[in-house]
DNA sequence: AGGAGTGCGTACTCACGGCT
DNA sequence: AGCCGTGAGTACGCACTCCT
């Protein structure tokens, strides 16, 4: 608890401490939470036991960072649904904050938001985007209700009913994003989330951990959390796999930012402005976000690859035959692994079609024996045109996706082989000695005008190398000159 | 009784558009 | 450009009914 009232201890830390002291805090509190749920729902507890629960690299870490009624007054998630007031509206407030607090307002959310604003709440500038520090928050001059508008107004008005205010915007910063980020990095971490899929209470909980450095006025709910992450790092995330996948032959630096020569880097970014942002730097939040959104190309390329299998078993009769009554029998079939839901395309928005196809799988392979063959065959037929379809539908869906990366990466592609071609040839160029080069030179422009022997001659004295060198660079037109020069002083000197 | 199939509600992703 | 809300499509869990 801070003892002047306001959020000194917190608003203080440096960005780092706070995001170590968050990660530390949230992973008490899985510890703390598994348990709690195993004593209320030891059946419908999941086997997340041994979930991946990363050793916190200083346990002390946290010592003195959060005030502790904050850490007490964080709420589990799953019930923190609801709009409610700030951490900060439960620790003892200065009489100003008191008075503000005090005025209920249907929504709850003016309250909130004015007690935030009296904290000294969005006082960032965009200079400043980081939270307010101890310093300040300790040593600013008290802050007067005149300061506050909205707060005079409220003191005026207290007997009518307030119209509901306009919802405020918040205004996130880098140490609000990081926060975010860390958040669902955690709730990855132990395995509440399945791949990239946030439930609504994880979003809740992430959006409790911004609150406790959000210093402005708006309510940040669980909505605006997710719609920071879902509109800012997802599109940023598939960007940059998108970015790494059209990557070939490049290298990664210490940092992981794949690299290349300048001459393909100028050409790849030329061709693909909008990667320019990771020619210098990775993505904003790679760190969080390689383990919140991670690399799916496994999962892709598994399931794509099953159905590709299905698709070219579809066109041979027997075979197909064969693997779908297979599928139907044996337990761990890729038909099972290869997507939870294989959906009918005539079936609509209702998933009864999915669920029911992959229970057909899943019960049919434990009672597969008990079935006769024609009831084989019709399912396996159903489960075949099922699958079928499902995987044309995809292979359509992702022909259309593609197409435009495609056709970018083929610009792309003869664009740089023409580099490389150039390259090659600049490179050839270069590495040829002055002698070849005179030679070239010479055979080029200039050996049509003389007699076999002559040739020979000057391909003789072209053997000196500072003779080479200074054909190649003369003026032009002073190259056939120089050329009948010299061959008059080897007539000379054999003379 | 237990498997199979269905309906419904909830939650999530994604795309889009309006507002600031 | 960033923030926010909304709707369509989809995935999933669960309860229920039907059938063997």
């Amino acid at each position: 608890m801070a003892p002047n009232g306001g959020r000194p201890t917190r608003s203080g830390n440096r960005p780092d401490r706070v995001i170590d002291s968050l990660e530390q805090e949230m992973l008490e509190e899985v510890v703390a939470l598994d348990a709690e749920e195993a004593r209320q729902h030891p059946k419908k507890r999941q086997k997340k036991t041994s979930s991946i629960r990363k050793p916190l690299a200083n346990p002390d870490s946290t010592e003195g960072r959060f005030p502790k009624a904050l850490e007490e007054g964080w709420e589990s998630p799953v019930r923190d649904t609801a709009i409610r007031p700030s951490p900060e509206a439960s620790a003892p407030q200065s009489p100003l904050q008191q008075r503000v607090v005090n005025f209920q307002t249907p929504s709850g959310t003016l309250s909130s938001s004015i007690t935030n604003a009296t904290g000294g709440g969005y006082i960032q500038s965009p200079a400043n985007p980081n939270p307010i520090d101890s310093e300040t928050m300790t040593n600013s001059p008290a802050i007067q209700p005149s300061d506050f508008p909205l707060q005079s107004t409220l003191n005026s008005n207290q007997s009518m009913t307030p119209a509901p205010p306009a919802k405020l915007r918040v205004r996130w910063t880098d140490i609000m994003e990081q926060v975010l980020l860390a958040a669902l990095r955690v709730i990855v971490l132990r395995g509440k989330s399945s791949f990239d899929c946030f439930k609504r209470a994880h979003w809740v909980e992430a959006a409790g951990k911004v609150k406790e450095v959000y210093e402005g006025p708006a309510d940040l709910d669980w909505k605006r959390a997710k719609s920071k992450f879902e509109d800012k790092y997802r599109p940023l995330w598939r960007k940059w796999k998108d970015h790494c996948a059209s990557l070939s032959g490049w290298t990664e630096n210490e940092e992981g930012l794949p690299q290349n020569s300048k001459e393909v880097m100028d050409y790849y970014f030329a061709a693909f402005p909008e990667y320019k942002e990771f020619r210098h730097s990775l993505p904003v939040g790679y760190k969080y976000l390689v383990e919140i959104l991670g690399d799916r190309g496994e999962f892709a390329a598994v399931e794509e690859t099953s159905e590709e299998e299905i698709i070219i078993s579809s066109g041979e009769e027997i075979r197909e035959e064969e693997e779908a009554r297979q599928s139907m029998e044996q337990p761990i079939s890729r038909s099972i692994c290869m997507n939870r839901s294989v959906r009918s395309p005539t079936q609509s928005t209702s998933r009864s079609g999915s669920v029911s196809s992959s229970r057909s799988i899943s019960v049919a392979a434990n009672t597969g024996q008990k079935r006769t063959k024609e009831k084989n065959s019709s399912a396996a037929q159903n489960l075949r045109s099922q699958l079928v379809a499902k995987a044309a539908r995809r292979k359509k869906d992702r022909e259309k996706k593609s197409d435009k990366l495609l056709r970018r990466v083929n610009e792309f592609g003869s664009a740089s082989a023409k580099l490389a071609a150039e390259v090659v040839a600049g490179y050839e160029s270069a590495s040829k000695g002055p002698i070849e080069k005179a030679i070239e030179l010479f055979d080029s422009k200039y050996a049509n005008g003389y007699s076999e022997d002559d040739v020979f001659k000057v391909y003789d004295f072209l053997q000196r190398e500072e003779k080479a060198a200074a054909f190649s660079v003369m003026a032009e037109v002073r190259q056939a000159g120089w050329l009948r020069y010299e061959l008059r002083k080897l007539e000379n000197n054999g003379n």
